[in-house]
DNA sequence: TAACATTTTTACCGGCTGGTCAAATATTCA
DNA sequence: TGAATATTTGACCAGCCGGTAAAAATGTTA
């Protein structure tokens, strides 16, 4: 279930999970390693470093060099951490998906729709907010074939979201949601969400906003809000 | 044959200035030149091949070699017809472009709000269906920081925005809409438009469909009519 | 067909890329 | 302290990468 690299992004996101397993470092063996202080800072250093790195340019156009300069690090110490290019992506993105599947999970079944629908898209795009780089990271694996985390998709994803599809049929079904497909009800949740961190540079120039002006959000959440709650919920029925 | 990019190869061989003057050689002077057979299936062999390369892997991911393979031709060969690697990347994203603004351009004051946005909606989607790969090519552009159209989003996107949102903005003041940021709402038809074609991987794991099926696209025309037209229009006084 | 222009191929280059290795250095702890 | 361990470094490598040069092959046209 989780990689062992998962572990490593726990430190990023700072909960602390109590060390356990971790084989990544040092050649030899199976055995489960405490972590030091210095492997536990150097790897979020180095986590962090690439996420910027990985959600620019790609897996294929991100570059070690790149990276362990960003982490401010030689190569060759980069790689006492993390073996390979691809352990350090794989680290990022298992550590991104509990992330990305969480808002989803929170849907209840009992709540009242307007709620729980509005409130799944200010989850959804507090994320896209607080997580941009891990957003576009996630965009580019996507992007790219999904190479990584296909079996994500089609199994844990997929699941859940034909879960959370059935409630929302329920819902459909009583009358307090307007009929339509709930899966792309979900896609467009995600689109409209996710379109502020991954397209967030096309947007300030749109908007003729500065760099690092994060401001839209506030309008972003308005919208969102009369799109989906305005009427999408239980005033179906005035057409 | 695909792409209607060729518009964009002005610059592609040599200096041609304005095309179609037949020069007598003149010494050391730059002449036009007309194109050759050759040189015109070529040139489009190469980016039709180069346009699915840097649509999955970015600009920096995508490699020279992996386009003249896939064009079935050879390095040096492709860069007799482009000097470099990023003459093609330009050639692509300014022949993609045009494409792009045109569904906007054609939203009309004068029309009937439901119409024109139901129009917009639906030209956005089928050029998502039918242009999937420049579609990928544009979020590649993006995610990477928009380096090569920061300009055009800047400028000739963001003064067609701009217009268009006056329109919607009357038609809002008119009561034929409901209030909202009218360039965010331009941002949500964007996203959810795009999001099939960008994240069509996605789409198709988690609806569980094979790898070329687009038979999603009548649901998600359906929704989008739903989400966008359902209520959106007009009917916002229900609440 | 011969002269000319276009296209393709072969051979190559310097720098980058992912990655290895062993030696040097720092840290931990009995 | 000093031995054991963990970390960092520099030197290096094979293959890839974007790109060039020039000859060879092909096509065009008078």
């Amino acid at each position: 279930m989780r990689s062992t690299i998962h572990k490593a992004m726990s430190d990023i996101k700072k909960e602390s999970i109590p060390p356990a397993t971790q084989a990544v470092a040092s050649g030899g063996g199976m055995s489960p390693k405490q972590k030091t202080r210095i492997q536990i800072t150097n790897e979020a250093k180095i986590l962090e470093a690439a996420l910027g790195v990985f959600a620019q340019e790609g897996f294929r156009g991100a570059t070690l060099d790149r990276i362990a300069s960003a982490a401010d690090m030689s190569k060759p110490n980069l790689l006492y951490y993390f073996k390979n290019k691809e352990k350090i992506h794989i680290a990022l993105l298992t550590g991104l998906l509990d992330i990305w599947l969480a808002p989803l999970s929170e849907i209840s079944a009992t709540g009242d729709p307007m709620l729980e629908i509005g409130g799944y898209i200010k989850r959804k795009l507090e994320i896209s907010r607080e997580y941009p780089r891990e957003s576009r990271l996630f965009a580019n694996e996507i992007l790219a074939g999904a190479p990584h985390i296909s079996d994500f998709l089609q199994t844990k994803l997929k699941k859940l979201v034909d879960e959370k599809a059935a409630i929302l049929q329920r819902w459909i079904d009583n009358g307090q949601l307007a009929p339509c497909d709930p899966r792309h009800l979900l896609f467009a949740i995600w689109s409209t969400t996710q379109h502020y961190a991954d397209f967030s540079v096309q947007v300030r120039l749109v908007l003729g906003l500065e760099s690092e002006d994060n401001s839209y959000y506030g309008e972003a959440s308005q919208m969102l809000e009369t799109l989906f709650l305005g009427q999408l919920i239980r005033t179906y029925h005035c057409n």
